[in-house]
DNA sequence: CCTACACGTTCTCCGTTCGTTCTCTATGAG
DNA sequence: CTCATAGAGAACGAACGGAGAACGTGTAGG
C-alpha cells in the first residue's frame, strides 16, 4: 500500500503525535526525512491522504490526523465470531460496533454487561476502528446530542481544536465534550449553558476517540 | 478460484504487507516469483484484482491492498453478485432506504436526482415502510435535529399528539414538525424559538410519515 | 489596523523508479 | 487443434522524490 518514504513519514508523524500531541510542521518533517525541500513532503502527505492513512485541514498549520496505520497493529476487535484476521472492510457491509457503555458528563463509562453491539453500515463511517456509546445526560444538547442517543466513536488518541471527543480525565472519568486548547491547558467545553467548561493539564486528559456519527431512535 | 502462480503471488504480497507494511513493487514481485519480466506479474495482478482478492490504485506505485485471502475465512460474501433471494429481511441486515430529498421548514421536498439511498441496519427500525430525508434548515434544533442530519421516516398517514411528522401542507409544502391538535385545528410546532407554530385545518394537512430515527455524520 | 512570522502551497527542473503495453514464444488441458 | 496460462524482452510514459524559490494564508504582536 505504501512506498518506503510514505511509510517512513507516516511513522514519524505517528511518533510525534503520540509523544507531543502536536503534529509536526512541514519543516520538521522535511528535517526528519533528511530532505532539503518541503515539496517532497507535500507530495508524500498528499499520497498518504489519498490512501486514507491521514486526514488534514487544508491551509491549517499542523493539522494532521492519523486515520490508521499500515497492516500490523492487530487492534481489530471482532468480538462475536472468532476473528479471522482483519480484512479491510468491504465497502458495502455492516459493522457490528461494540457498545462499550454509557457516557455522561463527569462519570466514568459504565461498563455494560453482556457485550452488546450496534450494527452500522460500514459506508457510514470512515476508516479506522470504531465503537459505540450510549449518551447519558444533557451536557451536549446544544450540539444536538441528546440523552439516549448512540454516539459512534472513532478511536483516536489526539484531537484537533473544536472536535467532539471522548476524554478520560485523571484515568477515571470519561466524558463527551468539545476539545479545545487554552494556552498550555486543555479545555473541555460542554454544549449546555448550565455547565461550565473545564480546564485540565494535558497529562490529566487522555483522548479515547472522536465523535464520528450519531444514531437516534424515536 | 486461483491458479498456482496467482496464489503464490497473493501469499507473497500478504507476507510483505504483514512484515513491512509496504507493498512490493512489480520488480520485487518479479524476483520473488523468479520471473525475468514484469509482464507476467502484471497479468497475475490483474487476475487477482478481477477476482477481488486485491485492490489497487491504478498508476500508483506500491499501492496494493489485500481484500481477502483464499478459502479458509469463509466470512466473505462476494459482495457484487450476492443475494438474489433474501426477500424476508433477516434481522441482522441492512436496508437501503430511498433518499427522497431534502426537507426544510416551509419548502417542498426537493427531489434528489439519481435516486440515492442510505443504508441502515434493519434492526434499527421498527416494522413498516421507511424512507430517508436530509434535513435542511434549523427549525428543529431544539429537538436535536440539525441541518444535514438524515431523518428516517416511517410511512404513516396519521399521527399522535407530540410526534414528529413529515407533513404536507396544501399539497405543496412538506415540513418536519411536531404534531399537535388545538381544538379542531392542527398545529405544527417547530423546535426553534425563532419560528412560530403554524395552525391549519385538518384538510390542509396530509401526514406523510413519522420520524423513526436520525443519523448524523461528523 | 497593519506588520511580521510561521507555515502550507505551488511551480519548475531533473533524475530515478515503477507500471503499462506490445510482440513473440512455450506449455498443458480439453 | 484451440484456449488459457505463463514467460521473455523491450519501449514508453507516468509517478515518485529531491532541490530551490516564490507565493498565500492564518495568527499574534504592536
Amino acid at each position: 500500500m505504501l512506498t518506503k518514504k510514505q511509510h517512513e513519514l507516516l511513522m514519524f508523524i505517528h511518533e510525534r503525535l503520540a509523544e507531543t500531541g502536536i503534529s509536526p510542521s512541514f519543516e520538521e518533517m522535511k528535517d526528519a526525512l533528511e530532505l532539503k525541500s518541503k515539496s517532497g513532503v507535500h507530495r508524500l502527505i498528499s499520497a498518504l491522504e489519498e490512501r486514507e492513512f491521514i486526514r488534514r485541514l487544508p491551509n491549517r498549520a499542523r493539522a494532521l490526523e492519523i486515520l490508521r496505520m499500515p497492516e500490523q497493529t492487530g487492534t481489530q476487535s471482532s468480538p462475536v465470531v472468532a476473528a479471522p484476521k482483519m480484512m479491510p472492510v468491504a465497502a458495502n457491509d455492516v459493522l457490528d460496533l461494540p457498545l462499550h457503555g454509557r457516557i455522561a458528563a463527569g462519570q466514568p463509562i459504565e461498563a455494560i454487561e453482556g457485550q452488546e453491539s450496534l450494527s452500522v453500515p460500514a459506508a457510514f463511517l470512515g476508516s479506522g476502528e470504531h465503537y459505540a456509546l450510549e449518551v447519558a445526560g444533557d451536557s451536549m444538547v446544544e450540539e444536538g446530542i441528546l440523552d439516549g442517543d448512540y454516539a459512534l466513536i472513532r478511536k483516536a488518541d489526539v484531537a484537533r481544536e473544536g472536535e467532539i471527543v471522548v476524554a478520560l480525565i485523571d484515568q477515571s472519568e470519561a466524558t463527551l465534550k468539545t476539545f479545545r486548547r487554552e494556552g498550555s491547558m486543555i479545555r473541555l467545553d460542554p454544549a449546555n449553558r448550565n455547565y461550565e467548561p473545564q480546564r485540565y493539564a494535558p497529562e490529566q486528559v487522555a483522548i479515547q476517540g472522536k465523535l464520528a456519527g450519531l444514531l437516534r431512535r424515536y
